[in-house]
DNA sequence: ACAATGACAAGAGCAGTGCTCTTGTTTGTT
DNA sequence: AACAAACAAGAGCACTGCTCTTGTCATTGT
């Protein structure tokens, strides 16, 4: 992270770690996480396989950093068209959070199955992948602050969240400022729940095709969930 | 699926296969889908590589095996814990399903994430998994029906389902007999899909380890849908 | 009872993988 | 100019899924 000279021997190196994780991108894009290999990407790029573990000390580290950057992309996609909403306009905000995601993981399916579906086997996500992951959460967060804020109220629900849960929900409730109210940190986390749900439902296959519409009821459900936060 | 005649040669096929069928299944509890090798299987087995192949076709039949046996293991624990409960208590049996489908994956991660992660790569699943596949739903389904039939309506959301949103629900609704009411099952579909939501964002490790007590919130996310449900 | 047929196990082998080690070269620093 | 660090390339190891060939056994038809 230090700012690195500019010899040419660092631009080299900075242009060949991008080059990497490009072809690396496109392969994930194309075939999948489990199906991408540093020789591939060695050959795609016209240098010895030896030579990529200069730059990544290992397929894993390699796929960590594609997990970073999807999680990066995925949130400044989330965030961009949350952007695009009057700030008053809260129902609308959720909306656009909530088939951002949709729309995001669609386009997307493999890094979706990288960042949200089962995590590579004997991999166990680094520190590194937990503070992108959490843009699109604060995005939501944020969105519930500012209902709070507004004077909005969950809509149904259990009117007292019980001591043991409030407890539980612990340091989520501090995540914005200011902090959220437990009822509707419990209504968050489960609309929170439900949408990534859905998406991995959905892209992974379990509703069965064909059946249902998904884009009609995936509307119907954000709307459901927006009207359950008291968003509208 | 014929009889098999009860031939030397064909009871020996059908140990072996069981053979195969629950190293395979040790093995991927113990490493995980990705890890497993049929390699490693003939190893355990004492066995040549070369004829596990003469009774599974190739490492993804094996893999597709193994997932209609999670499916089935899955549905019998689900069904288990729901039929201990009273037919009339139906927040009862609500609960049993929830925590039923948490309790297993918990207790079976490689297993869970088999089936409800992201599909292992480059591979489809095939026809054969969605029968076992479809236990766990129904048996949600059905409590929603008994509820229907007791006269409960869901409690919160939007009072009435645009004619689009009925049309998109499709057969889902006649998966059970009378048929669901289309307020029902979109809240019995987001119900559970905030199921599935919940429990693959605590496996995956999407909540922040450590900073929620999944116990406790989980119990509180369900009794809240069963409200929503109008279960009680 | 015998011979033909099919199922089977085992081994060798192919093409591919992640990763390491060694060798020689280029670059940046003192 | 001298030295050290960074680098590319190649060979090689141990592993993978899978196929093909060879030889053996059980089952079946005559």
């Amino acid at each position: 992270m230090s700012p690195a000279p500019r010899t040419a021997r660092a631009t080299a190196r900075a242009e060949l770690t991008r080059a990497i994780l490009d072809s690396a991108a496109t392969q994930l894009a194309d075939i999948g996480p489990a199906a991408l290999s540093v020789r591939a990407v060695a050959r795609d790029l016209e240098m010895a396989s030896s030579a990529v573990y200069r730059y990544f000390p290992s397929r894993d580290a390699l796929l960590t950093a594609l997990i970073v950057e999807a999680y990066d992309d995925l949130g400044a996609a989330v965030e961009a068209v949350e952007r695009a909403v009057r700030r008053g306009d809260l129902r609308g905000r959720w909306r656009a959070i909530a088939h951002g995601i949709r729309d995001w993981a669609r386009a997307h399916p493999h890094q979706y199955a990288l960042t949200h579906g089962s995590p590579v086997p004997g991999y166990a996500a680094p520190a590194d992948t937990v503070v992108p992951a959490t843009r699109v959460t604060l995005a939501l967060l944020t969105v519930l602050r500012d209902a709070q804020a507004a004077g909005r109220t969950p809509a149904a629900g259990p009117a007292r969240v019980s001591a043991a849960e409030k407890a539980a929900l612990g340091p989520v409730l501090a995540f914005v400022d200011p902090p959220l109210s437990p009822a509707f940190a419990v209504r968050g986390l489960t609309a929170w729940a439900t949408l990534f749900g859905h998406v991995s439902l959905e892209l992974f296959g379990h509703m069965h095709r064909g059946v249902l519409d998904y884009d009609t009821h995936f509307a119907t459900v954000v709307d459901q969930l927006g009207a359950d936060l008291g968003l509208g």
